[in-house]
This record gives structure tokens, sequence and C-alpha cells, in this order.
DNA sequence: AGCACA
């Protein structure tokens, strides 16, 4: 009745986001949140007048949208209580990869802008995200090139967190963690960047949340490596 | 609320 009358696809339309969150870091804590769900194609977000506050995420299949759609419904994200709708027009972005279609031939505003640049990057984004709920318990530290010989620490209520990409921010970090139970904070030091400390109420807690997270990809390329803190 | 592809 409301909004239910767009059909399920690709493509979730997201609203009420908060409109203060810079458009990089929206983008990139989307993408971050989203990832649960599945393979993320494109995040689209423009602060334009007419379109702040949304956003557009399009997944590799519908079914991955289609989770999506009913897990962020109300999210809390940035404070505010996520909407979840399905895009009503087909993302530009999968144009390409389905073949058959060109993007969108009746453009009525700014038709005559630079596609051009487009198409030249276009080619292909090469597979990083798998379908991130197969919650790969199969990164280790030592595939980052650590060097310690010394054994890990022993399970407790603080999770170390490894091989983050430079621009992730403790908000980004919380965001996610938050979602499991006991989530107390997040920790990130200035001068130590790509590390964080995520604390839990107890050790339990702190592990569910390192199974659900380990390897997971907050940027196509840096698997997130997780580990107890040394205490 | 607002549906684009800076």
């Amino acid at each position: 009745m409301l909004s239910g009358d767009i059909p399920p696809n690709q493509t979730v339309y997201l609203r009420n986001l908060n409109e203060k969150v810079k458009k990089e870091e929206l983008k990139r804590s989307l993408y971050a949140l989203c990832s649960q769900y599945g393979r993320i194609l494109d995040v689209v977000a423009l602060k334009t007048p007419k379109l702040r506050g949304q956003a557009w995420v399009v997944f590799s299949e519908i079914t991955a949208a289609t989770n999506a759609f009913r897990g962020l419904q109300e999210f809390d994200f940035y404070g505010k209580r996520m909407r979840v709708q399905y895009a009503k027009t087909r993302s530009d972005c999968l144009a390409t990869e389905d073949g058959s279609t060109a993007p969108k031939e009746k453009r009525k505003k700014q038709e005559e802008k630079a596609e051009k640049k487009r198409r030249a990057e276009e080619a292909q984004q090469s597979g990083p995200n798998a379908a991130a709920q197969s919650n790969g318990t199969g990164y280790q530290a030592s595939r980052l090139g650590k060097t310690s010989q010394e054994p890990p620490a022993p399970p407790n209520n603080i999770l170390f967190i490894q091989n983050l990409p430079a621009e992730t921010t403790s908000m980004m970090l919380q965001i996610l963690f938050q979602q499991y139970p006991g989530f107390r904070e997040v920790r990130m030091i200035e001068a130590k960047p790509g590390i964080a400390f995520v604390e839990y109420e107890d050790d339990s807690q702190s592990m569910v949340a390192m199974q659900a997270l380990q390897g997971f990809k907050i940027t196509p390329y840096n698997p997130m490596a997780i580990s107890y803190a040394k205490k």
C-alpha cells in the first residue's frame, strides 16, 4: 500500500540518512554496513538539495538487496532510523554488466553531460567482496605480513582489529560492531592508522562479533583481521 | 519527503 509498490530489484533506496555526514564517509559507511548482505557493486549518494539524506546501494543479487531491505529497515545509522525501499529505476552501473541494456537514453535533465568519462572506467571491478555472510574465518593475521612470533592472546572481551583502510573512522566501526550484543565502545589511536580496539561486556560476546565480522571488508581490498587484544 | 548515476 504505502511504499510496497516497487518490486524487488538489485538496488535499495535509503532515506532518512543523517545529512550532516560527509558524502565520502557516508558512502564508505553504507558500503561497510550493507556488505553484510552481499556483494555491492556501487553506492550512490549526492548532497544536492533534492538528494541529500538519501542513497542508493546496488547489489549484485536481488536476494542480497532483499536481505538488506529487511535487515536494515529502521536501522539506527548516525542517530537516524534508516528507511529502506527498492529503487524505482535501474542503476546505471548495472547496464554494462547484464550486457543487454544501455544506461538511459531518455535522461531528461543534463543529457549532454559527460558520459564519455564514465564508460572508460566502467569496465568491471574484479571480485573483492564476496557474500559477506560467509563469515570468512579464513583470514589469518599472518596474511598481513605480521612477523610477530608471539602466540595469539587468549579470548577476552576486547577485540584487536587490523588491516583497516586508512579512511576508517570509529563511527564506521561502531556501526558495524554495535550490531552485536554487549557492545561497549570502539577505540582508535590517531597515531596508529589501520588498527582499532572494540570492547564488549564479556568474552563470549566479543567472540560472537569476531566470528561474524572476521575478514569483513569495509572497502573492497581490506579484509579486517580480528584477534583478541593483549591485556 | 525528496529516486540518481559529480
